[in-house]
RNA sequence: GCCGAAGUAGCUCAGCUGGUAGAGCAGCUGAUUCGUAAUCAGCAGGUCACGGGUUCGAGUCCCGUCUUCGGCUCCA
């Protein structure tokens, strides 16, 4: 939260550089106030990849003004002034702030709101400082760096608006973005490494190589996955269901849709109802329903007429006429009777022939629309638990059942706000590598230990090596809000949890206040190859929503108990694993995931050779390998630069001389021609390679070791 | 959802202050038979995101909608 104040001991620790670009703020301010003196600036901190400062300001700061901003910082940095400490007391603050002292290059008409604004959430008792460099002073806790000259080098990037605080209530700012370094080769080294991983961007390269797409009659963030795209879909089924079967999992399939009554057995509902699509009603007695309820009103006419036009007029009525009329009538005719004549019914005698003729017909109504029900609502499903949970309680569940480990591949959609959505990685459809384990309190370190694992296996298959579990508690005074109501199973599950995740050495850090609401949960983070960061999974604990479904299992003492849930989904979803791996592999992928394994490229277009072409592919596709032939009329060059464009992972060139030879000549992307080699080494290679999962790409060792 | 920017051929992009919509690549047809990153020629390809408006005339100006992008907020 970049917005949430710091408190001293947390900016006492912040890094030299974090200090460097905390200082770049400032000089961005000065240079803003010396162009726009009526700018009013609310926060400047450092962030994870430079600073920024969010200021009000009539003028729209637009990227063709960084130049002359940048001018002016220059100059700031070039006058080299001292960062300079002043503390003050409560009362200095405020009465600088409102003579519009603060965040300012002068005293000015209007008071410097935002600085007022956070003067008075400073606690009582934290010492209150200003910092100057030059005439610009503004309200700051600090540190700084000693002069501005130390800022080395710095650039602009961008501008976005923030509201201030984060709080869409609060006005909107500018927040002008920029990073800055200590020196100038660091600062160009960062922008060569932003030019890299633009060159990666999954949107580009999915687009490139035809993996997915988006289509507007679709819909928004609902990806259609091309042949490419879904070739590598499904290698990661693949790898799952081994990896889940070996693990003891059991496969289901479940709808992609469930009736309203399921999401409120959840919790789900309202709880997460925004972020569901709207529902769909289905009502088979519509036009049924749409008579009746016409007729009833017409009996209600006829009700309220009769208190009108007699027993309105004659002024009569009694408690035993109001006992009466509800016994021979019902509470809800009653009712009806109240609201047609406005509470007059109360003053008005009860009887005649007439009356009783309306309420018969109006309570026939009643009756018929209650035998019709309501209408049916299904929603789309946005997770697949509560399913799960159905599939739990489908069978009388023993002891000896668990733990139950039940997985599939599920289909979610989920309203993700317009503004959320981003390439595959924020999505509306979404298929994820789901399970639900459900075990005893005794099993669930081993369950949850064995989960871990899994983790950790599947970032060596994909060379992932760094990451990082998020695991997220509870807090406290958000239970029965938040958090589901029970302080104690809270505290027991979050401490087998950190058990866990101490004694298996993974690496870990703790989250307040950000469990899911049934229960702590863990989000596992990564970073791809070039340190982009990623959350990958999510990992939860469920003591709460089993006891909603009212899923119990027989104990050894024929008792009954309710069991644990692990929501676990090591893979996440495909689209953003994938969109992970497009750019962590920058599209090179291993010959196990890659869209197009083999291309076979003969050199010309003669039959024997197209023959001998035809074999290696027909003999490649028998063992499933994605094998394609160009048999078109292009040179042997232009085949080449095609497949390589297309990243295609292994070519073989045939000429001649291989088919003379009974060989190949293998070339791998990224490594160029390797040389001719026997067919049936290169075939057995590369069936290997697959098999294996060999987890380097293109530079990887497969292609070396086949040309030793 | 909020603020800002953008949307021209399948892709990448040009199209100036309003005056008949263009290129390269990809595609198709034909020629080329070439040993490791692009052989040549021809053809075809467009409701300039969509809907209104201003104008004699709109890709270009104005308004609305949709989508995408950069942020904010959100993420079971």
């Amino acid at each position: 939260m970049p917005d949430e104040r710091k408190t001293p001991d947390e900016r006492a620790g912040m890094t030299d550089l974090e200090r460097l670009r905390h200082s770049a703020a400032h000089v961005l301010a000065t240079a803003i106030l010396r162009l726009w003196p009526e700018a009013q600036l609310a926060a400047g901190p450092p962030v994870e990849n430079g600073f920024y400062y969010d200021v009000e300001l009539p003028h729209h700061i637009s990227p063709d003004d960084f130049g002359k901003i940048e001018a002016e910082m220059k100059r700031e940095t070039k006058a080299n002034h001292p960062f300079e400490r002043v503390e003050v007391s409560r009362d200095e603050a405020l009465d600088m702030a409102n003579r519009g002292l603060l965040g300012a290059l002068g005293a000015r008409s209007a008071p410097s709101k935002f600085k007022l604004d956070i003067i008075e959430n400073i606690p009582e008792g934290e010492k209150i400082t200003l910092y100057r460099n030059g005439e610009f002073t503004d309200l700051c806790a600090g540190p700084h760096v000693m002069r501005t000259g130390n800022i080395g080098a710095f650039r602009l990037t961008n501008i976005a608006s923030a509201y201030y605080k984060g709080d869409e209530k609060n006005p909107q700012l500018q927040r002008i973005y920029g990073t800055a370094f200590k020196n100038k080769t660091q600062l160009d080294e960062y922008f060569a490494m932003l030019e890299e991983a633009k060159k990666r961007d999954h949107r580009k390269l999915g687009k490139e190589l035809q993996l997915f797409a988006f289509d507007d009659d679709v819909g928004p963030g609902l990806p259609l996955w091309l042949p490419r795209g879904a070739a590598i879909i499904e290698e990661l089924e693949k790898l799952a269901k081994e990896t889940e079967f070996a693990a003891g999992y059991q496969r289901v399939r479940t709808p992609h849709i469930a009736r309203e009554q399921l999401y409120k057995t959840s919790g789900h509902i309202p709880l997460y109802k925004e972020s569901m699509f709207p529902p769909m009603t289905v009502d088979e007695h519509e036009i049924e329903r749409a008579e009746w309820e016409k007729s009833k009103a017409g009996a209600e006419f006829g009700i309220t007429r009769f208190i009108e036009d007699r027993l309105v007029a004659e002024g009569k009525s009694s408690d035993a006429d109001q006992a009466a009329f509800k016994k021979r009538w019902g509470e809800e005719a009653w009712e009806q009777f109240i609201i047609n004549t406005g509470g007059d019914a109360l003053d008005a005698g009860i009887g005649g022939e007439e009356l009783k003729r309306s309420l018969a017909n109006y309570k026939e109504r009643v009756n018929h629309l209650r035998r019709l029900g309501l209408p049916d609502v299904y929603y789309l499903k946005a997770m697949n638990c509560p399913h799960h949970h159905k599939l739990f309680g489908a069978v009388p569940r023993s002891y000896r059942d668990l733990p139950l480990r039940l997985a599939e591949y599920g289909c979610n959609y989920r309203y993700e706000q317009s503004g959320e959505l981003f390439g595959l990685m924020r999505v509306r459809s979404l298929q994820m590598n789901d399970a639900h384990i459900y075990c005893t309190e005794e099993q669930f370190e081993e369950e949850f230990r064995a989960v871990n694992e899994m983790y950790l296996k599947y970032f060596k298959i994909f060379g992932i090596d760094k990451y990082i579990m998020r695991f997220s508690t509870h807090d406290p005074a958000k239970l029965g809000q938040k958090f589901v109501d029970n302080s104690e199973l809270w505290l027991k599950t979050e401490e087998m949890v950190r058990g866990v995740l101490q004694r298996s050495g993974i690496n870990y850090i703790e989250v307040p206040n950000e469990a899911a609401f049934y229960g702590p949960k863990i989000d596992v983070q990564v970073w791809s190859a070039i340190g982009r960061e990623f959350t990958i999974a999510t990992n939860q604990v469920d003591f709460a929503v089993p006891a909603r479904f009212g899923l119990v299992y027989k104990t050894r003492e024929n008792t009954e108990a309710t069991p644990l849930c692990i929501h676990r989904a090591p893979l996440g979803t495909h689209e953003r694993f994938i969109g992970f791996l497009i750019e962590h592999y920058a599209g090179n992928f291993p010959l196990w995931l890659a869209p197009e394994q083999v291309r076979i490229l003969p050199i010309g277009d003669e039959a024997p050779l197209l023959e001998y072409a035809r074999s290696i592919e027909n003999e490649l596709r028998a063992h499933e390998v994605r094998a394609e032939l160009d048999a078109g009329s292009d040179h042997i060059k232009s085949k080449i630069a095609s497949a390589e464009q297309m990243k295609v992972h292994t070519m073989l060139v045939l000429g001649k001389r291989d088919l003379e030879a009974n060989a190949v000549s293998l070339r791998v992307h990224g490594q160029g021609n390797l040389g001719a080699k026997p067919r049936a080494q290169v075939v057995a290679g590369i069936l290997a390679a697959i098999k294996e999962r060999r987890p380097l790409a293109t530079h990887g060792s497969w292609g070396r070791e086949l040309a030793r």
